[in-house]
DNA sequence: GTGACGGTTCGAAAATTTTGGAACCGATCA
DNA sequence: TGATCGGTTCCAAAATTTTCGAACCGTCAC
């Protein structure tokens, strides 16, 4: 078959910006989503595989959720790691703290209402 | 003549949300915009008259810059009060330190690149 | 009054983001 | 090999945000 790699849509290691390069501007839109600050702080807990990355309450579809951990990645805000069949995903807490020292601890101190 | 306020247009004193009812995800999108963010890091030397916030460099038209002060004063992120002909824009700083604590420390610590 | 000034609001077009189904991929297991 | 599983990417539609000209408003100077 032709076009082996056409598409990323099995990319083993998805693509995360270094420390160094993060934007500030990028990262607070990435927290600006309701849905997306909720998931920040349930991984603040601690890692998550995706499907537990759900809201809790309802669910989403797949591709909508993977747009948002998308979002919070190419933002800096998460790393997305495949560990076999699946994928984790965990806050960069010490990567923001170092970029941004202050700030994520200011989003999760927050009243969340 | 009629319809005497069926417009906004010229109102003197613009609505403010109060200081605890604050959303923190309107606030980080307030700040997500980087003009937003500049004129955010401005207003922390101290009030602007309108035609101050314009973005150092280039001029936008005034209804554009109207509409981020806009953005800024709905989230709660900026005050915006006649004073004469003209108007002050000044940071809520006490407000947003009381509501959430470290937020814009951290905001304007950050590096602006 | 009349006009200029500083600035907001209205309205519509352009750009961006969000959403979700369908196709796809790699890992795993039978 | 083949099928299933967990998840991403593609694509297009819907919703939201951004942009900006035009209309408007209140203040001040004349």
């Amino acid at each position: 078959m032709f076009n082996y790699y056409r598409t990323m849509a099995g990319a083993r290691d998805l693509p995360h910006p270094d420390t160094a390069n993060l934007v500030l501007t990028d990262v607070l839109f990435a927290l600006s989503d309701p849905s997306r600050l909720e998931l920040v702080r349930r991984l603040a807990s601690g890692p998550l595989e995706v499907a537990a990355c759900q809201p809790t309450g309802g669910e989403v579809p797949k591709s909508t959720l993977s747009h948002h951990l998308k979002t919070l990645r190419e933002a800096g805000v998460i790393r997305n790691v495949p560990q076999g069949r699946q994928r984790y995903v965990s806050l960069r807490r010490d990567d923001l703290d170092e970029r941004f020292p202050g700030l994520l601890d200011a989003v999760l101190g927050a009243p969340a209402r």
